[in-house]
DNA sequence: AAAATACTTGACTAAAATACTCTGGTTTAT
DNA sequence: ATAAACCAGAGTATTTTAGTCAAGTATTTT
C-alpha cells in the first residue's frame, strides 16, 4: 500500500458520495468534480480502479453516475488507497522472507515492518462513515489486534509529511 | 516530516554507529558505507543533516569519524527522520488554520491529521536503541498520549507502502 | 613539515514517480 | 437520435528523489 494523493483524492471522492448522494441518488463525476477540484479526467482514471477493486457502482445514461458498492460504515480508508494505487513492485527491500540486501536482512527491517503495521492498523480502523461524521475522534481509536494484520511492509520513498 | 527511504538511510546509519562504535570510538563513513551498502558521498550528504540536528558529533582526522551526540535511548526515530529532510513546503493542503482549499477546510482533513500524528507517535516512541535491542516489540508500544503531540499534519505524495 | 586520513560543502544530474491531460471511444436513458 | 455519462489507454510535463562530482578544510601521525 502507497500513500499518495492519488489515495487522498480517492478518499475525497468517496466521502463526497456519500455526503452528496442519499436516498440512493447517483453522484455524477462532473459533480464530484467541482465541489472537490478533483478533474473530470482524473476522476475517471480514479473510478476505474474504485470499480475494480469493488468499492463502487455506476449506473450508466443520463441521470447516472456512481453509488457506493458497500455501506459507508463497511469501506475503510484502506480499502480505497488500496484500489486506486497499482500493485507493488519491490525496490529496496526485499521482502521479509528473502531479507534486505544480499540475503541479510537489515538491522531496520522491523522498524520499517512494524511501522507499516502501525499505519496500516490505522486505515483500516477508519471508514468512509467515520470520515462523515464529524463528531467521531479519529485519535482514540481502537486497533485491531497486531496478529489479525496481515500485510507485509516496505518503505519506498516519501511517506508522510508532519512539520 | 517526510518518511523517505533518505529517512531510512539516516536511521540505518545511526543504528550503524551505535552497533559498531563502542566505548567512544568514533565511526568512519567509509566503514558505514561498506556495511549499510550506502555510497560515500551520499553518506556525507546525509551527515551533513545529521550534524546540524545535533544527532552526531564528529572528529576530524585519521582515526576520527562519528559517534552520536546523545545515548541512543535518547535519540528518536522522528528525530533523526526529522534531520535529514528539508523543511516542508506546502502543496495540496494548506495548514491547519488556513484551511484546505480557497479558505474552506475539505471534508478529509481531520483524517489526514489524525493519520499523521498516528505515524508520527509512532516514530517519536522509538529509539535508535530500541531499534538495536532485538528483543524489543515494536508491535505493541507504550505510546505518548495524543495531547502531547505538537505537530502539524500535512499529506503529499507518497506515504507508505504495506502489501 | 609533510602526508594521510577524514570530514565539509555546494552544485549538479539522471532517473523515477507522480499527477495529471488528451483523444477517442461505448453504453444507456430519454 | 441524441446527449449525458461512463470507459479506456496512451502520453506528457513536472516534481522529487537519489545519488554524484569536484574541490575544499581540519586534524593527527610520522
Amino acid at each position: 500500500m502507497r500513500l499518495t494523493s492519488k489515495g487522498r483524492y480517492g478518499v475525497s471522492a468517496m466521502v463526497d458520495i456519500n455526503n452528496n448522494g442519499k436516498e440512493g441518488k447517483p453522484v455524477t463525476l462532473a459533480a464530484i468534480s467541482e465541489r472537490q477540484f478533483i478533474s473530470l479526467s482524473y476522476l475517471e482514471q480514479l473510478f476505474r480502479s474504485l470499480r475494480a477493486g469493488g468499492l463502487v457502482r455506476s449506473i450508466r445514461g443520463p441521470g447516472g453516475g456512481y453509488l457506493l458498492a458497500h455501506p459507508a460504515s463497511e469501506i475503510t480508508i484502506a480499502n480505497v488507497i488500496q484500489a486506486v494505487n497499482e500493485p507493488i513492485r519491490t525496490t529496496l527491500c526485499e521482502n521479509a522472507v528473502r531479507g534486505c540486501h544480499r540475503g541479510r536482512r537489515c538491522d531496520t527491517h522491523q522498524l520499517w515492518d512494524a511501522m507499516g503495521k502501525h499505519i496500516y492498523r490505522f486505515l483500516d480502523a477508519v471508514t468512509i462513515e467515520m470520515v462523515c461524521q464529524k463528531e467521531v475522534d479519529l485519535n482514540n481509536l481502537e486497533l485491531k489486534p497486531v496478529e489479525d494484520i496481515v500485510t507485509e511492509v516496505r518503505m519506498e520513498q516519501k511517506i508522510a509529511k508532519v512539520s
